[in-house]
Parts: C-alpha cells; structure tokens; sequence
DNA sequence: ACATTGACCTGAGAGC
DNA sequence: TGCTCTCAGGTCAATG
C-alpha cells in the first residue's frame, strides 16, 4: 500500500457494524483452517488482558475455524475451543497475504499471524484503538462486556424496547455499545436520514411510528452497507454516507444543504430540509 | 439516566 | 519550507 492509498482508506474506514462484517466476510474467506505457526505482536498496547507471550502460546498450532461478529467486535473461534478477539477502533482491518502475492504488508501492523501455509495475517491499526484479546468464550465476552443485542440480529421488538424509557438524544443512544451493539457515528447519522429524524432529538419524544421508521431505517441502512461492500461509490443514490461534507446538496433531493452539527462531542451530518430544525 | 469533557492515538490539512 | 494547531472517532473514565 502506497501513502497515498493509505490516506484513503484512513479517512474512508470507520470500523462499525458493515465495515467488521465484511472483515468477518474477509477472514472466513482466507485465513481458516491453517495451523498457525507464530505469532508475533508487534504492539503490546493493543492487547488486553493477556500478555504477548501468553497470547502466542495459546495461537500456537491452533487453527482459525470461523469468525463471529457482535456489535463491532470480531470474534474469531479456535480449534481448541477459545476465541481471538479483535477489535478495530477506528483505523483498523485486517489482511492476507504472502511474500511475492499481489497484496503486501500493510504499514502499521500491530498483530501478525504467521500461519502453516505460508500465508500471514494482519492485523493493522495505525491510531492504536483497537483491542486484541482472548476469551473462553464468546456469549459471555459478550455478556461481560455489556454488549447490547447486535444492530443487525435484533428484531423489531428487540428494538423498541431498548429504545423503551431512554430520554437522551437519539445520535448517542443509536451510538451506545451498552444499549444496541454495533452503531457508530456514521451509520447512525445515515439512520437518522434516512428516517428523516433530526440526531438531536430526544428518545422520549419520537412516537411509535418514528420508532419503528428508524428501526426498519438502521436495518436497510447496514444491510445496504454491507451489500455495498462499504464502498461509497457503491452505495445506491438517496444515501448521505458518500456525501458527508459541509454544502453537499442533498442526496435525496430536497433542495437542502448538508451541514455539519456537533452532537455529544461528535461531528454529525445531517440535512436541515429532511430532518427538521431540530 | 444523561450530558459533558478529556484522554488515548496518528496523520492530514490548514494557516502562518 | 516547516512549524503549530485542529480534526477525525471508538471507547472509557471522571464529573456535573
């Protein structure tokens, strides 16, 4: 990867719920079933809870048998029943290759798995706020985490009733890892769009029928994500996610401009035509 | 329960 | 040209 493409792709990858499942699409795709051979941490500040050495002893001969997702945590299951967790922060993602293929070492690896065949994956993450780890298991990394349900599995009711006696502004609420798991800035603000809500308005004052609006929205809006492999370009028309930008006409039409609000500390795009005054 | 602020982190881009 | 400043945002902790 030259600099070029690197700034690229840190400005445009934003690891939420679309971006880690097609990391899950990547890795189930590539790196499974090869006995791992050495594992070299090249950045012990990512890890938690567990030590280099003791991470590299318990990949050691184990194999990647499959990888799961909640919310925007991989977990990847070994062969000897315990879990790889990965977490991307914000710069994160991961990548396959070998000496002499067409894709090369990425430039801030921080975990490299050197596996049997040759093969090695990466996980790189230039601002370090990611996260590697172990569990004994997944349901209760979960669990212990204080995960919400995953964005993506819950269904209709699931979701209304998390959003059931909360009073803050919908944005951080959607945003919440505790509440519902999986939603972060940009995602929330393309939910909110497309549901036609302004972000900062309260939980508490949206009825029934903005509820399920905004529900059946956050569903198409990752399912469409995903579908898009996460590539603006992709994306169909109607979408803000590859107009976030200050003056962008409005991408469904309405005449209005997109502006840029702070919401909770957060850079939040919105359109003032479709989404109110607020 | 919720808002706000700051810390962590690195590199791009702006402004001087 | 090179310096300083601000910003990007996922998560966590502290404070109101």
């Amino acid at each position: 990867m030259d600099d070029r493409e690197s700034a690229r792709s840190t400005r445009r990858r934003m690891p939420e719920l679309p971006d880690v499942e097609i990391f899950k699409r990547y890795l189930d795709s590539t790196a499974l079933h090869q006995p791992i051979r050495r594992t070299e941490v090249r950045e012990e500040d990512l890890l938690r809870g567990v030590t280099p050495q003791k991470l590299a002893r318990r990949l050691k001969g184990a194999r990647l048998e499959a990888a799961r997702r909640h919310g925007k945590f991989l977990l990847v299951r070994l062969d000897t029943g315990s879990w790889l967790v990965l977490h991307f922060g914000m710069t994160g993602f991961l990548r396959y290759f070998r000496d002499g293929g067409s894709d090369r070492e990425p430039g801030h690896v921080r975990l490299l798995l050197h596996l049997e065949n040759g093969w090695r994956l990466a996980y790189d993450c230039q601002r370090k706020l990611g996260e590697v780890g172990l569990a004994d298991d997944a349901d209760r990394f979960v669990q212990e985490r204080g995960l919400g349900p995953d964005a993506l599995e819950m269904g209709r009711e699931e979701f209304l009733e998390a959003l059931e006696g909360r009073r803050g502004m919908v944005k951080p609420t959607l945003m919440n890892q505790r509440i519902l798991a999986g939603v972060g800035n940009v995602y929330s603000d393309e939910a909110l769009f497309q549901a036609r809500i302004d972000p900062r308005t309260s939980v508490a004052e949206l009825d029934a029928a903005a509820r399920r609006r905004l529900r059946d929205a956050l569903r198409e809006t990752l399912e469409t994500a995903i579908a898009a492999r996460v590539d603006p370009e992709r994306f169909p028309d109607g979408y803000l996610l590859p107009r976030r930008e200050e003056g962008a006409s409005c991408p469904r039409g309405c005449g209005g401009r997109v502006e840029r609000i702070v919401v909770s500390g957060r850079g939040a795009y919105r359109c003032p035509g479709c989404q109110g005054a607020g």
